[in-house]
DNA sequence: CTGAAAGCGCTTACAG
DNA sequence: CTGAAAGCGCTTACAG
């Protein structure tokens, strides 16, 4: 029997359970783990599978079990900054491959605008998806606060500012990674040290600033506003930011960057200016993302664990969907050692 | 009533029902078009649905209908390249897009190793998607053939190498776009144009360098294959392509390359080799991705319509899952002038 | 360990 | 135009 597009009916599990000479129950519970089935029940049940090629039907089950078995992958910043970066990529596919090592589908959603951010926010809360992945460390992110309320199972990537510790996240030790990278460019000698900073209003940006400030002051060096410009992750503003770092400080020797694609714009002011990477000025990046290794001279940056941050994030999820509370995830970073300082 | 994780269980049609004081089965009417409905039951209908928040259960309603009611967004390729490639961000993004307009989710697929094209495959011809948006331009692509066979509405990105007319495509016009820039290099009064080429058993592979060849013939050059450099799309390739361009037709003054993440690495090794650009040798990419805008100086490229593109590649499946025929669409490109030719 | 039965929330002919 | 009813393919107490 076909539909109309040609496409067969798959058998159910009725066809399995005359195949195999049993009821449709028995088969049902041995497509759940199979407790309380004889092995020889069990095995003819795995028989008939194999020969009519049944795939159970997911909204037949979903219906009943009331679980969807899927997830949302929900990104709710402005989707350009998102889709510039090289981070977006890595974090993605590592979700996707993590969930789908758990044969559990991800369903992508962007909200960027109010009325999506309300439909995707009804679609969640609707059930439709058993948890979601949330990428959006941007405070005050009032689908995070909505989706918390309705109580869907989250976990985000980075620390959520101001939500308490009710949320699951899973982030890279981003304090850590700054001050090793600040202490590194202080062991080469530097002592004109700048920063560029990612948007303060994110985990990231606040975190890697706080490391930078911390090992200034332990070096003994003092406070200097001069030497820091703001940033929101993008290639472009790591160029201005640069220029204002330029124009304030001239004297600069060395700056960390918050971002490699900051980074890659610092690189480009800088080269603009005529100051040599690294002889006049060292560059310290962060992410190790592909742009680090795009750059002329390739990037020295801290490397974010992603493989480990993505199957974290998928792990405390499925947990949480399991029932487990909430739960926070720190991982180490690691300096990677290339020209650019 | 509330389930053990706290959410609390949505209303479903039949609340709706008793709201509205009218069957179930007009409720569902008016959900699914308002066919047949009179204006009084319809009203009272929508206002019982606001009233109760209710929103439809997709699982019962695919479980009866046949459909589920998504799409899946399909990479075949080794994945690498995609997820280094700044195209593919566009182009999920804008399929995201396209497709939420329709209220259909996108499942995000990753067909990596032989294990995961099989349970891919499975999943797939099992329903759990109507359709399925492909980007796999290789030739040979098996799970493609097997999603043909099996019937299942397809569309790819970009024309599909010896697959017949019965798969729909929606791809760029690669040979017209590669002419343009050939003939924009040649009108800067450059005569020795090399290329490096995508892979060739890529539409894209193919197409550009015909468009390349065969404006150099109406010019009037004689081909010298020592001006053609096979790569692979990814950065590192283009860096090796030129390098084998410079040791084999050192006099080069113009390169057309087939994507501007392999320009990026052209550049890398012109100016390692102490070209100037554009002074000495012309480079022209193809895509303009962010990476083109990225390099110093900044990529003159061929833009590929990626934001038509995905939305014509969701209108086709779309239509297709609704019955229509398969059908092939290309889409013009467009020469962007900037600074590296 | 196993079968019969109820029911998940919807859609769709079928009568009227 | 509308209601009553069947049924989509599953899971899960409930008996036995």
């Amino acid at each position: 029997m076909h539909t109309a597009g040609g496409r067969p009916r798959p058998p159910t599990i009725h066809d399995v359970a005359r195949e195999a000479g049993v009821s449709r129950g028995t088969v049902s519970r041995v497509l759940n783990g199979g407790r309380n089935v004889s092995t020889a029940a069990r095995d003819a049940v795995e028989a008939a599978i194999l020969r009519t090629g049944y795939v159970v039907n997911r909204h037949a089950r979903s219906l009943i079990t009331g679980r969807s078995d899927s997830v949302g992958f929900l990104l709710t910043e402005p989707q350009e900054r998102f889709f510039e970066d090289p981070n977006f990529n890595v974090l993605l596919r590592g979700c996707t491959e993590a969930l789908a090592a758990h044969d559990v589908p991800l369903l992508l959603m962007i909200a960027g605008t109010e009325a999506e951010r309300r439909r995707i926010t009804r679609y969640i809360t609707a059930g439709h998806v058993d948890g979601v992945l949330l990428v959006s460390s941007h405070s005050g992110d009032p689908v995070a606060v909505r989706l918390r309320e309705a109580g869907v199972p989250l976990v985000a990537c980075g620390k959520p500012i101001g939500q308490g510790t009710k949320v699951s996240y899973v982030a890279a030790a981003d304090r850590d990674g700054a001050r090793e990278m600040v202490q590194y460019l202080l062991s080469l000698g530097r002592r004109r040290v700048g920063t560029v900073t990612g948007p303060l209003d994110t985990p990231g940006g606040v975190e890697r600033l706080a490391g930078y400030r911390e090992v200034l002051a332990e070096a003994g060096l003092g406070a200097d506003d001069r030497l820091i410009a703001n940033g929101d992750y993008s290639r472009a503003s790591g160029e201005a930011a640069a220029e204002r770092l330029l124009a304030e400080a001239p004297d600069l020797d060395a700056v960390f960057v918050a971002s490699d694609l900051m980074a890659q714009g610092v690189l480009a002011a800088l080269q603009r200016a005529g100051r040599r990477v690294p002889e006049d000025v060292a560059v310290g990046g962060f992410d190790d993302s592909p742009a680090a290794l795009a750059t002329q001279p390739p990037m020295t940056t801290i490397r974010q664990p992603w493989g480990r941050i993505s199957a974290e994030m998928v792990r405390v999820l499925l947990a949480q969907i399991g029932g487990e509370d909430p739960a926070a995830v720190i991982l180490p970073t690691e300096l990677v050692h290339r020209a650019s300082a």
